[in-house]
DNA sequence: CGTGGGCGGATTTTT
DNA sequence: TCCGCCCACG
């Protein structure tokens, strides 16, 4: 029977939810509980028990991996590739919904997508164009207004300013951007959604259509959706609808880009009949892990409430090492690592995690010099790279004269004599004939024929009209390659840095650059059958795909490596061993987040990812002086690590010969299991640095000598201030005088 | 038109 | 401190 299969696996809360009836269900499924195997359950129940048909099923994700992955779970327990079934990110599924229906989405039939950067430089175009101070109306904000006002489900039209010009101007550029987006035949992220809402909202036979044909709604990561992706899940499931929603209040970290934790909360007064399911049961982490991450996120109000248990191993304690600086935290970090790998651990398991990306500096440093491979997760991914950002302008360019954004990416790339006095004389013809860029230069008069830019301008159109010519009835990639070479790309790229004796570096840029490009064409030659239904020539059903789906982030995987990213990434992973960096007031929680309490806790959730991501060991580490923008600051430690029950924590200190007595207090905590750090030398202790002595530092002011570790440059000493109370400080960087 | 130096700003990120 | 962007120069 299919039942055993798709319930014995399941535990009795996971069984509970898969097999809930048809209403709507909130399910709260805490970290490492089974929350993608419930919502992969549920679809096969759905199809096997409740006999509904695939082609009624619309499961939503965030990401793309999460929809492969969803995907890939249901195939496997169907046994099936489920081929009809709906399975995508909020934005894959709303393109494909614009695609089938561009003509009542007010939409061209050929449309494409601006992904982030596109858009900002579009704004900032708009803002330029209207002899707005940039410095005023930064694009970065102008972004921003938009489209917190399109996450929102507000259009221009919508908005009132009031008695206040600065909104005023900001709604107008609002509204100018969405006309250059009509005119350009493109939109961005939050229009996909925004246009996808509308039309469902505006067309009530394409929604009562739409409602009869997904009787079956799920959504993952529910704490993260905003109110227009809110409003469209309300508008298909309408008020008889039984969405599957799964979320965790308490790992909702993206209220800062529109994600709103309420929606739990207005789901269940929303859908009356909904029903309620508690994941708690946690199948990732130690008793200890699980004991901190509950002990903190206790911390927070409003929560819908759950504790994490487990029937697995009781664990270590958290360590908690406090490290004079940011170096001496890497380099704890780095000797840990050793030490796991020498006992037969994987770097694969370790993550060091981390709440900006600044801090990998120190780690990569250490982890350097250790000759420990790491990757760092974050930075560009493939299709955001600038050489292949050019590649699809030139592409967009083919299927749209009319897109002025990806006219002015290439229009001089490589070089044709086209500088930005011939562009801003196009540009000025342009806005006056409200029209686009090309067309601007194709009416031009024929007294502005003649000149050595115009043929350069004239050079351009024909190489663009012939390319669009020449690929017509190539394969997908053959179209590529053609556009890569025939456009010069490839050469501009290719070619060495004359004379200037050899910069190493940029040849080697230059060779990623190329490579990259060659991997396009082989990305676009295994691009296959997976935009068929949606009847879009390849080309553009590639470019949709570049901009739905960014690629991988890193090229060379292979290598055993550590892994190190931010917190905000790290979430939805897991790993064996994890330090948690920079526990430091200030850093984390962030100096923007201290007054807000909103924003504070959404920084203790954020904690309570990071730490729910470790499977065996937990540390905390944090720095007592740490530099920061070419500033020495002395930060406290994050009241975070205070938060975790403290029983369950053990401060991490070097073992060394001196000052025993002093640190056995300390040492008590520790747990023998965890290996203590030896210094190589014992050498006598820095002088007049004595237990007891009197001491004064530059910012701490006067204090007493509790400790003294190791000698020379690398030697420690623990110092009880007057004012500061007790710090641990690097002889190399403290500067401290004896005082007599 | 391309580059180097000066200046200002410096969470978090997916689609 | 360090990185990215803008402008002035070659």
């Amino acid at each position: 029977m299919y039942l055993d299969a798709i319930l014995n696996p399941l535990n009795e809360a996971q069984r509970a939810a898969v097999s809930a009836p048809l209403v709507p269900v909130l399910v709260l499924a805490g970290a490492g509980s089974g929350k993608t195997r419930v919502l992969t359950h549920r679809i096969a129940w759905l199809i096997q028990v409740e006999h509904a048909s695939p082609y009624s099923i619309l499961a939503v994700t965030f990401t793309n991996k999460a929809a492969g992955e969803m995907r890939g779970r249901v195939e496997q327990l169907l046994g099936a590739p489920p081929g009809v079934l709906w399975i995508g990110t909020f934005h894959g599924i709303a393109h494909r919904l614009l695609r089938l229906h561009w003509r009542e989405a007010g939409l061209t039939q050929g449309f494409q997508i601006l992904d982030s950067d596109d858009q900002q430089r579009l704004v900032k175009r708009i803002i330029k164009a209207n002899d707005l101070d940039e410095s005023r109306w930064e694009p970065r904000e102008v972004t921003w207004f938009i489209n917190s006002n399109k996450d929102e489900g507000r259009r221009p039209k919508d908005l009132k300013a009031g008695n206040d010009p600065t909104r005023a101007q900001m709604i107008r550029l609002y509204g100018l951007y969405e006309e250059a987006c009509a005119r350009a035949g493109v939109v961005d992220f939050a229009e996909l959604l925004l246009r996808a809402y509308e039309l469902w909202r505006d067309h009530p036979e394409l929604l009562a259509h739409y409602r009869q044909r997904f009787r079956h709604v799920l959504v993952d990561e529910f704490q993260d959706t905003n109110s227009i992706q809110y409003a469209w899940l309300r508008l298909i499931a309408g008020p008889e609808g039984h969405p599957f929603v799964v979320g965790d209040d308490d790992q909702s970290v993206y209220r800062w880009r529109g994600a709103r934790v309420e929606n739990l909360q207005q789901f269940r007064r929303d859908f009356e009949r909904s029903k309620l399911y508690r994941l708690e049961q946690n199948y990732r982490s130690t008793a200890a892990i699980l004991m901190a991450a509950n002990g903190l996120i206790a911390h927070n109000s409003g929560r819908l409430g759950k504790t994490l248990w487990t029937n697995g191993e009781p664990g270590l304690p958290i360590q908690l090492y406090a490290a004079f600086n940011e170096r001496d935290e890497a380099e704890f970090v780095a000797r840990r690592v050793a030490d796991y790998v020498a006992s037969g651990n994987r770097r694969d398991d370790i993550a060091v995690l981390y709440r900006s990306n600044a801090q990998s500096r120190a780690f990569e440093e250490a982890f350097i010099a250790a000759r420990i491979p790491y990757r760092v997760y974050g930075g560009l991914r493939f299709f955001e790279r600038a050489e292949i950002k050019d590649a699809l302008a030139y592409l967009r360019l083919l299927l749209n004269r009319d897109d002025d954004g990806a006219y002015e990416r290439v229009v001089n790339l490589p070089t044709r004599g086209i500088g930005e006095r011939t562009v801003e004389t196009l540009r000025e013809e342009a806005r006056a004939a409200g029209s686009s860029l090309w067309k601007a230069a194709t009416s031009r008069s024929d007294a502005q024929q003649g000149g050595r830019t115009a043929n350069a301008l004239r050079g351009f159109h024909e190489l663009i009209d012939r390319l669009a010519q020449e690929i017509a009835g190539l394969p997908l990639h053959e179209q590529i390659d053609h556009v890569l070479k025939q456009s010069g790309l490839i050469e501009y790229h290719g070619r060495e840095k004359p004379s200037q004796d050899a910069v190493r570096g940029e040849v080697a840029r230059n060779e990623a650059r190329l490579e990259n490009l060659a991997e396009l064409v082989s990305a676009a030659r295994s691009f296959g059958a997976e935009s068929a239904d949606l009847e879009l020539p390849p080309l553009e059903a590639f470019l949709a795909h570049a901009a739905l789906e960014s690629g991988e982030r890193q090229s060379d995987a292979g290598e055993d490596s550590v892994q190190m990213m931010t917190l905000h990434m790290a979430k939805g992973l897991e790993f064996m061993y994890v330090f948690l960096c920079g526990m430091e007031e200030g850093l984390f929680p962030h100096q923007r987040c201290i007054s807000d309490l909103e924003a504070l806790e959404e920084e203790r959730r954020l904690c309570y990812v990071g730490m729910t991501r470790a499977m065996k060991h937990l540390y905390l580490t944090y720095a007592e002086q740490r530099r920061l923008h070419g500033m020495d600051t002395h930060p406290a430690p994050s009241r975070f690590i205070k938060e975790v029950p403290q029983d369950i924590v053990a401060e991490v200190r070097p073992r060394v010969q001196v000052a025993r007595a002093v640190a056995a207090a300390r040492m008590r905590r520790d747990q023998p299991a965890v290996p203590a750090i030896r210094f190589r030398t014992e050498e006598p202790p820095p002088p007049g640095m004595h237990l007891g002595a009197r001491v004064r530092h530059g910012k701490f002011g006067e204090g007493v000598v509790l400790n003294v570790e190791g000698s020379g440059p690398h030697a420690r000493v623990q110092v009880n201030f007057e004012q500061q109370g007790t710090k641990w400080l690097m002889m190399q960087y403290a500067n401290l005088e004896p005082v007599s």
